[in-house]
DNA sequence: TCAAAAGTGTTAACCATACACCCATGC
DNA sequence: GCATGGGTGTATGGTTAACACTTTTGA
């Protein structure tokens, strides 16, 4: 079978940066590719956009197969388009970025019979096409974003403290927080919940659990609330 | 001519939305279609994507052919794939934004032999394709974006006084600002050189110009300042 | 008893806001 | 002389930033 058309059409892909986060480090998931070109590079997931999905569509279906689980955060980043970027023919890539609760679904090593694996975006390995700049405009989108939007918490559990919440801040914009002026700022916007529920086992006194409160949050917004970090 | 592809391939098209700003208005650029779809319908600039040009290069192709000047602020605003947005084929858009000095490159009426005219956004006509939903998102865009980059003075003329960046401010923002306040805040970020010269034959005392340095500002970001409305 | 992280208030500096009058000019 | 917009300063309240010690727990 082949489609025939009277001007040339590029192809058109999704490519996805998938951020996840492990207490320690912001990580990036990547997929070793087993075809030419750039067959054994690591490179972001992603593939060809169907004839009759839209692009979000795609995203989520290149996703659902490598992280198993469909419910993330996901959007849209830019579109990368220069002619050379793909060698063999020329490719328009709509890349989007998605953030993932880690601890939920935990490390699935290799999915899709792909292999995948999960990098620090501080130790990422040699990518194949323009991956490497789609993750670097990916992670300047997070960075920004994770300041006057409340996506942090898609990166985290359900529940969690707020010292890990912090980390995860500290982590993300690269730059110490001071503490007391952190729980204030978050405590006042009153969007989070502290919940009866506190760490267990830990050698040190244990933190309460606070979950995000979505509802809350769309409410206040209405109400012109802006969320600043 | 035409060309063969083993999977079907979208076509792909860049559209712009073109904003100008005469004084009292904030304007919008539109072409009528002399074709079918929508024939007759206003709609945005903007035309497919040829097979070796970036993404950036077709927006300023298309644009030089009804703006006149190369030389604006252009800026990728988000990709629209919905599979039924043109009703001929699957078109992929990658929308673009541009800001461009009215006064400067006069109105000028028709280009190009196709109909163009400037709409202000406040009263534009029933758009074809999902053009109306492109121009809501570059509104939104450029709401946001002018509040934290020095963009709007991309759309005064190089030289300009207080008083009409601050009525442009008000017109993009939708919101009456202090005097006082806004001169005191431009002012003291030090990126408005006053000039040696006044308006003349208004009738009023006569308000000094300013312009906008562009090289302070890149040289004051590097220090970590941002600007902020 | 030590190490590790949780939890907690106050102060000072800065910034944002609100607000009203005189000035220069052309008609 | 009147209408029009230009130009100017201060006081107040709120927000942000800096800062150190006690508590709880497991090892």
């Amino acid at each position: 079978m082949s489609f025939t058309y009277e001007y040339a059409h590029p192809a058109v892909t999704v490519d996805c940066v998938v951020f996840g986060y492990d207490a320690t480090d912001l990580k990036v998931l990547l997929i070793q590719r087993k075809l030419e070109p750039f067959k054994g590079r690591w490179s972001l997931p992603g593939g060809f956009v169907q004839i009759n999905e839209s692009l979000e569509d795609a995203a989520r279906r290149e996703l659902s197969g490598e992280t198993g689980l469909g419910k993330l955060f996901l959007e849209q980043l830019y579109t990368f388009g220069e002619p050379k970027r793909d060698p063999r023919e020329r490719v328009i890539s709509v890349a989007y970025y998605a953030l993932v609760k880690l601890t939920d679904h935990a490390l699935q090593a290799a999915s899709d019979a792909e292999d995948a694996a999960w990098f620090p975006v501080a130790e990422l390995p040699k990518l194949g096409f323009d991956h490497e700049r789609i993750v670097e405009t990916a992670l300047r989108r997070l960075k920004a974003k994770v300041r006057y939007e409340p996506i942090g918490f898609e990166l985290l559990p359900e529940k969690f403290t707020l010292g890990e919440l912090q980390r995860l801040y500290e982590t993300v914009l690269e730059q110490s927080l001071d503490k007391r002026n952190f729980r204030k700022k978050l405590l006042g916007m009153e969007l989070l919940e502290a919940l009866d529920e506190y760490q267990r086992d830990v050698a040190h006194r244990a933190a309460q659990f606070y979950q995000f409160n979505r509802a809350r949050y769309e409410q206040l917004r209405k109400r012109g609330f802006n969320f600043e970090l």
